[in-house]
RNA sequence: GGGAGAGUUCCCGAGCGGCCAAAGGGGGCAGACUGUAAAUCUGUUGUCGACGACUUCAGUGGUUCGAAUCCACUCUCUCCCA
């Protein structure tokens, strides 16, 4: 047994799946019962005033649990994953050195492997100004080209990265002109694979997708009616950022608030979006090999945060006794 | 009652004699994912004992070597005149 391994590092319990799948419920039972605080690792919850369109949870629903990395970036910010790291990791160490217990929940899947799987993010120059011009570039020159240049400067890159995905394209080229460095090296050196945590991943999923899907109907229909809308026209009176107005809820709504199209078929537009999402999400949960399932629709009398403990049993377990 | 037009695969919508199981989009399904990740991208989507076969383009019957595409009639829908 590496005991070694797992001494130095802060154990975490991470709740993860889908939108609309009960994260944010579980997670504050399990805090509750294990005394620990929770880290959200969610890219548009941090967000001050999307509270409705992302399901941060209410007070209530927070039941007295300490809850980090809500509810603190104006939506006028951008935020990355890399601020993730730096934000969460403050977080966990400061939760860790309380002697409480961890518990990261959240839906970015991006968010809560970078931080539990070890990628290292090293400083770098603003890409702000970069990024535009590498922007228009694409727009009047095409991708060819800009997938030549970067060729020919990182041949390695070459089946590494999608290339017909102009995220990628562009951020790996604002690598190359911003470091000077190859970017097929710097991915590497990223990929330290050692974190800090010993994390235990526990993953929300559905026998039948369609009561996943029933869900997110609910649940849109239920931020209708919590008053969607009107927190969308106050999104729209203020400018946000690049990272903000991605938010699944309100650009959904714009159609019907311009006028242009009926309610309802917004409605519909905005439960499909949501639905998408949750199915990358699952299929991004789901390639994790460390990853334990918990049916939410699973026929047992148990309740989920019961069948949640029997599955976190040994890891909690394995906790007691290194840290006795 | 008269006139004009339309019925295409789950949906919208191209096709208008062979290169059509049928463009494109949506939806579904699957996948990817290293500083925008609730974003972005990829594959797949009639059936089958599948490099071939079989059944599709409202229905029926024709024309033709060959039809989703042409003709006739029938049904349904839209619009215009009554």
């Amino acid at each position: 047994m590496d005991t070694n391994r797992t001494q130095n590092k802060i154990p975490v319990i991470a709740v993860v799946g889908p939108t609309a799948s009960g994260k944010t419920a579980l997670a504050v039972s399990l805090a509750k019962a294990l005394d620990g605080e929770v880290i959200s690792a969610d890219s548009m919850q941090i967000y001050r005033g999307m509270d409705i369109a992302t399901a941060k949870p209410t007070p209530e629903e927070m039941a007295g649990v300490r809850h980090h990395l809500l509810d603190f970036v104006d939506p006028t910010e951008t935020y990355s994953v890399k601020q993730f790291c730096v934000d969460a990791g403050r977080a966990a160490k400061d939760i860790a050195s309380r002697g409480k217990m961890v518990i990261v929940a959240g839906g970015t899947g991006l968010y809560v492997d970078a931080l539990l799987g070890g990628l290292r993010f090293e400083e770098e120059p603003d890409h702000t100004e970069l990024r535009q011009t590498l922007l228009s570039r694409l727009e009047t020159e095409g991708r060819e080209p800009l997938i030549r240049e970067l060729l020919l400067a990182d041949p390695d890159l070459e089946g590494k990265i999608d290339l017909q995905n102009d995220r990628r394209l562009l951020r790996a080229l604002e690598v190359y002109f911003l470091t000077g460095e190859k970017p097929s090296v710097r991915r590497s050196r990223a990929k330290t694979g050692e974190s800090d945590y010993d994390p235990f991943y526990l993953g929300l999923f559905f026998h039948d997708r369609q009561a996943l899907y029933d869900r997110i109907s609910l649940r849109v229909d239920r931020m209708l009616e919590a008053g969607l809308l009107d927190e969308a026209i106050t999104f729209y009176q203020s400018p946000s950022s690049a990272t903000a107005v991605a938010a699944i809820g309100y650009k959904e709504l714009k159609p019907y608030l311009d006028g242009v199209i009926p309610l309802a078929a917004t409605v519909e537009n905005l439960k499909t979006a949501t639905r998408h999402y949750a199915k990358r999400q699952l299929t991004w949960f789901g390639r994790n090999p460390d990853l334990v399932r918990l049916y939410v629709d699973e026929p047992d009398a148990r309740s989920l945060e019961e069948r949640a403990f029997a599955k976190a049993e040994q890891f909690l377990l394995q906790r007691r006794h290194t840290n006795a």
